[in-house]
This record gives C-alpha cells, structure tokens and sequence, in this order.
RNA sequence: GUCCCCUUCGUCUAGCCCGGCCCAGGACACCGCCCUUUCACGGCGGCGACACCGGUUCAAAUCCGGUAGGGGACGCCA
C-alpha cells in the first residue's frame, strides 16, 4: 500500500459527464495502480443547486463504469463546522477578514474595471479597515499575499507560474455563514491527506489562491496534475448541445463501460501506439506523465468502433443479460423464442451498440408480419415460389442441424437445381426475417430451429403466391 | 481587457525532455480492391498533418524568440 491518496470531487449539480468520468477514470486509474487510496467527496456547499438527485445519478454513473472508490462518499456540507473552526483560525491570526462590501458594489466595481480594461479584482477596501460596524452583513476574505510570485509543478503541464499581483484576496465565507468552494477544498484536501489532485484544467487558476491557503493554513502542498479540456466537435467545450454528455445516457444507448473506459483512457492519455486495454492493462500502463497538455476533442466514431470491438470480443452470455432491457423497450420476450446467447452469437460481428443488437434480434423473436418487397421483386415469383418449396422440403428431411450442415444443404440445393446461392440465399433470408439484412442463412435456421424455419418459409410462400 | 494554458493528418495520438534513424508512425473516419448468399467481420491499398515567421545548428516536428489562432480563468458557482 503506497501513501499516495487521490480524490474525484464532483460537485452534484447534475448527472456524470464523460469529461468528469474520465477524470475519475484517471483518478482510480493512479490509485489502483500505486496501490494507492482513491475517495470519492461530494463538493456540495453549494446548497441551492445541489440535489440528491444529481448525487445518485454520478454514483450510478460511477458503478456502472466500475470506478469504485476506497472512501466514502464523503459530503462536504458535512464539514461546515470543520470549515468554520479555519475560518476563525485565520481570522484570528489576521490572516483573513471581515468585508463588508455589498454584491452590488463589488458588481460594479467589477464592471467598471472590465471597462477600463483592468483586472476585475476585488480592490481591498475593507483590507485594512479598523472600525468594524455592527450588525451588518459580512462576508469573510483571505489576506492574499501581496507582490512576489506564487507557483507549482504541475504533473501535467510542468512548472506554472503566477504573479500575486493577479490574484485578489478571495472569500472563504459567505455573508450567510457557509464556506466556499476554494477554502473548501483546501481544507477536505488536507484533512484527507489527499497527495496527488487530478482535475479538470479549468481550475488551473484555482491553484495558486488555493496553494497560498495552504502556506497560510501551514498545510503541505499536495501534487496537483491537471488533465485538459474534452472539447465537442466544434473545438468548444463539451456541453449538451454536441449530443449525449451523460455517462447513464451512453449506457443507454447500448455501449459497454469497457469500451467507454478505453475510448476515455485513450482521450489524453497514450501508451505508444497502443489502442485497446483492458481493466488491467490500462492500470499496469497508466502514466500521469503521458497525459497529453492539449485539449481533445470527443469523437463518437472512435466510441462506437471501440463498442463494436467489446460486443465482438464479449462474453455471450453477459452481453446476453445485457441485451436484456433494450429488447424489452422493443416489447419484444425471449420467452418463446430461440435461447438468446445463440441469437447474440450471430449478431456479435454485426452489431456496434447493444441497441443496433437489440434492433437486429427482434426478427428472431417476432416473426415478420411484412417482407421487403423492393428486394423480393429483383427475382422472378415462380423462382421464388420453388425456392421457398425446394428448401422447406429439404429442411423437413434434413438430418444435420448445426451452420455447416444447413449451409451445406444450401449448397445441394444449388447444385441439383441450377440456381445460384444469390438466388436460393436471398429470398429465404427475406422469407426468416423480413429484410436483407441479417446473419448468415446457416446461422438463422440453426438459431431458429428447424421448424420455426419452415413455418416462416411456408408463410413467406402464401404471401408471394397471393401477390 | 488582464492573467494562465494549448497548437503534429478531419478526429484521437506516437515522436519532442535526450536535435540526425521522420520528405513524420499508428488508430478512427473516408475512398478503392479482395473475401462473400444479404448485412457485417476480416485482409490489402489509398487519401491525409509538424499553425506561421525568424534564430541557433553541418542538421529542427524536436532547442530559442516572436506572431497568429484556440481554450480556460477573472463569482458571496464548483
């Protein structure tokens, strides 16, 4: 067991999106393989927008995608009491203090500093202020450093640099008590030990007022390494409007969390020229260091081939449980149809999402109640005629019931009549499953059965003849 | 506006730290051919990039400087 302790600190004000997923996925991903600790907290100060709600939904994403962590979750509204004790800490050896400035004033001050093409920083008016009025709402700041530089080195990104001059002398309390975000995190990552921050560029800003709360504090400073921006197509960040964001939603669209986890893993990060990894693969490789510094663009394609990969590659039986809700959103049951391991088996090559499998399954179970008619007219109706005959004949004295057997039969049909498969396979693959697109002819009536085959051969036969 | 970060095929990336093996490799997508009873799978091949400009050097995708473009942050959100 290594000391290393990271932590994915998600801030529940909706589901789990693949950008935050994949920083979890790194997350688990450092821990599991220095036998580290990963926790899980849930930064919710935010009382307003936070709900239960968006809780359960990022734990269900995190399940499902096999993301368990050590410890926790751990809640942050937990540990206002905690949060105020170093608020008053620092308070008392002046190293914050009480502000008295309204949102409005400091809105417009904001303002006008934009205007004027200055830094919109808060300008220090109660930094030095002596007589403290009573009974007036309060918000508490942080006595930020002034001049001088603050820095650290960035697993990912290398050493960054900033002036103190940039930054202001933040809030750690609200005027109604709670803490803040920035002296939040401070304060649970300390308390947790936590050695190792992995988390989303965009707090790369965050660090430095966060490092000096640290110094001020008298904390260590732990490692941060921050993992870039998932773009959309448009090279703007991931929202919504590019299409499904949420990891339960790619679920539901009938990918596998394997194949998620390594279009994921794979998005940033590189091991040479390597593609696929397994669970097991990716935590033996998986290196901070080869986490790319540029954003990346999230490209479904790439998904979906990694998809089709994992269905090809899957266990038959799991993808057949797996299978499962997206026939029943079908209406379809297995119940009185062909066992449904075998009906995965021949669509597992055909198949880039469990929902594509499920569409393609249905025939098997639902006999069809049409045929392609486009594709039945490219032959003739007598053809058709005494092909669906020959073959139901066949079949009903047919002894082999395994693919190269029925294949096999195909092929004698062929020869002793002069047909050619095209014109033998095709009109039976209608006659099965109402379409042209569909396994193999030997693959259906083995799955089938032999005299469910018949039956829909003879069905098939009646609606031609009646045309 | 200010600060921080980023920039190799359409996309994900290897190479960059430790210049020459790179007129840049792999993967997805796309195109073509082959396989084939459909749809797929698979096999083979093709298209396609070092943002730009200077500098250092015998030699630069790799080092240095600048420019442009993109992203992020600037909240009593996280």
């Amino acid at each position: 067991m290594s000391e290393l302790r990271v932590r994915f600190a998600p801030s529940p004000t909706g589901y789990l999106h693949v950008g935050g997923a994949r920083t979890a996925l790194f997350n688990w991903l450092l821990a599991r393989k220095q036998g580290g600790t990963f926790i899980l907290r849930i930064e919710d100060t935010d009382v307003e927008r936070s709900t239960k709600e968006s809780v359960d939904a990022i734990l269900e994403g995190m399940k499902w995608l096999g993301l368990e962590w050590d410890e926790g979750p751990f809640y942050q509204s937990d540990s206002f009491p905690l949060y105020k004790e170093y608020v008053q800490k620092l308070v008392d050896e002046g190293k914050a203090y009480k502000c008295y400035c309204t949102s409005e004033e400091l809105d417009a001050k904001r303002n006008l500093a934009m205007q004027e093409g200055r830094k919109p920083k808060y300008d220090g008016t109660c930094r030095e202020r002596t007589e403290q009025p009573v009974g007036q709402p309060y918000v508490i700041r942080f006595r930020a450093p002034q001049g001088g530089v603050t820095s650290f080195d960035d697993l990912i990104k290398g050493t960054i640099t900033f002036p103190n001059d940039e930054l202001d002398d933040l809030i750690i309390q609200r005027t109604d008590g709670t803490p803040t975000y920035n002296f939040c995190v401070v304060i649970d990552d300390a308390s947790m030990r936590i050695t190792t921050v992995i988390r989303g560029d965009d707090h790369v800003n965050n660090t430095p007022r966060q490092v000096q709360l640290y110094e001020a504090l008298g904390f260590p400073v732990p490692q941060f390494a921050h993992v870039p921006m998932i773009l959309g197509s448009d090279k703007a960040r991931l929202s919504k409007r590019h299409g499904a964001t949420s990891v339960i939603a790619y679920r539901d669209m009938g990918f596998l969390p394997e194949a998620l986890n390594n279009y994921l893993v794979r998005l940033g990060w590189s091991n040479g020229d390597d593609e696929i990894f397994s669970r097991d693969e990716m935590v033996q490789k998986f290196d901070i260091h080869n986490v790319g510094r540029s954003a990346s663009v999230f490209n479904t394609e790439k998904l979906l081939w990694l998809n089709a990969h994992y269905i090809k590659n899957g266990d038959p039986e799991r993808l057949a449980d797996l299978l499962l809700p997206h026939l029943s959103k079908r209406e379809v049951t297995t119940l009185n149809g062909p066992d449904l391991m075998a009906v995965v088996k021949t669509l597992q090559e055909r198949a880039q999402t469990l929902e594509e499998m499920a569409e393609r399954a249905v025939f098997y179970y639902n006999a069809p109640t049409g045929y392609d008619d486009a594709a039945l007219a490219k032959f003739d109706k007598e053809l058709l005629v005494a092909v669906l005959d020959t073959v139901a004949e066949k079949l009903a004295s047919a002894t082999e019931a395994d693919v190269h057997g029925i294949d096999a039969l195909f092929k004698d049909v062929c020869t002793e009549k002069g047909w050619k498969m095209g014109q033998v396979g095709q009109p039976t693959r209608i006659a099965l499953s109402g379409g042209t697109q569909a396994p193999g002819i030997g693959e259906i009536v083995v799955t089938l059965g032999v005299e469910e085959t018949i039956r829909r051969i003879q069905k098939a036969r009646e609606y031609i003849a009646q045309k």
